[in-house]
DNA sequence: CGCCAGGCTTCTA
DNA sequence: TAGAAGCATGGC
């Protein structure tokens, strides 16, 4: 068995019931501005849709429950997209060899870098840039009302397919101002297969951003979210301004080399600690 | 009202 | 090649 950040997994009468839970937490997972879909339902309990399906959470203590499905969803969806296969522990244990990353995680222990669908982190951080995360979260709700397919009574993320056939006028009801034509050369590229959504898994990071960038209105630091929250890769750090402001105040001779590995996931952690806890920077305030 | 937001493109020097 | 302006919209 190897070592994961829980005990036991089970189905149950509920769902699926995970046991023995560590270093995970719904608002700190669901709510720090790498998904915009999920929405807190009450104490500790978020409802969302994320892969075309409808999910509701909810944790009480090390108990992590996923209402209404199988083992088989499980396995073949939920799983991986809260990147429940990588040992946390150990990776926070590493991390905290970095007096930085240890207050920044003592402050948030239960983030996690999810694995969502490259084609929904790409058009929602497309749909981030200049924007706050509320009014993502907005956007990201009305393009998938508009354009995407409803099945079961949710509505899956708009297809390459349908966004492509459209012109950026017929955006309008998304309310996204100048992004509504980035996204319709986003899905173009994807149709035709100038842009893959398969190769940047796995090409060097310096290309697979290149490649992301062919999009009109792609640039650095919306291939780099793609990058980190949509293929999985963790080398990868988006700098907006949070993460500019870390690496001047906190990090003023560079981020530690031996951490390159794991960069993205660790930009996670300071990114919220920056956001969110009051005296992290020096008089920036935080909301 | 003004400032800012998980930026990018285009213009200008 | 660097720096500034313009872009749409709305939260606070």
């Amino acid at each position: 068995m190897i070592a994961i950040d829980y005990k036991d997994c089970r189905a149950a009468p509920e769902g699926v019931l995970l046991e023995g839970v560590g270093c995970f937490s719904l608002p700190e997972i669901l709510d720090c501005g790498q998904a915009f879909r999920w929405r807190a339902i009450g104490e500790d309990s978020y409802e969302g849709v994320a892969c075309d399906r409808f999910l509701r959470l909810s944790m009480e203590g090390d108990r992590l429950l996923f209402h209404g499905i199988g083992m088989e969803e499980f396995e073949a969806v939920w799983r991986d997209y809260f990147d429940l296969s990588r040992d946390y522990g150990a990776l926070r244990e590493r991390l905290a060899a970095d007096p930085v990353l240890e207050k920044a995680m003592a402050f948030a222990p239960g983030i996690r870098v999810l694995r969502q669908p490259p084609w929904e982190a790409l058009c929602s951080f497309i749909l981030s840039q200049n924007n706050n995360i509320k009014r993502i979260k907005g956007l990201v709700e009305r393009f998938c009302d508009c354009f995407g397919e409803e099945r079961e009574g949710i509505r899956a993320f708009p297809t390459p397919e349908r966004i492509a056939a459209l012109e950026p006028d017929d955006l309008a009801p998304v309310r996204a101002g100048f992004r509504a034509k980035y996204l319709v050369d986003a899905a173009r590229r994807v149709v035709s297969g100038e842009v893959s959504l398969s190769l940047p898994y796995t090409l060097p990071i310096d290309e697979a951003r290149a490649h992301l960038m062919q999009i009109h209105g792609v640039g650095v630091k919306v291939a780099d979210c793609a990058l980190l929250y949509g293929f999985s890769r963790v080398e990868c750090v988006p700098k907006d301004v949070w993460i500019n402001r870390v690496m001047e105040q906190l990090y003023p001779d560079g981020f530690p080399e031996e951490l390159a590995d794991v960069a993205g996931i660790a930009q996670q952690y300071l990114f919220h600690y920056a956001r969110c806890c009051p005296d992290a920077l020096a008089a920036r305030g935080a909301k």
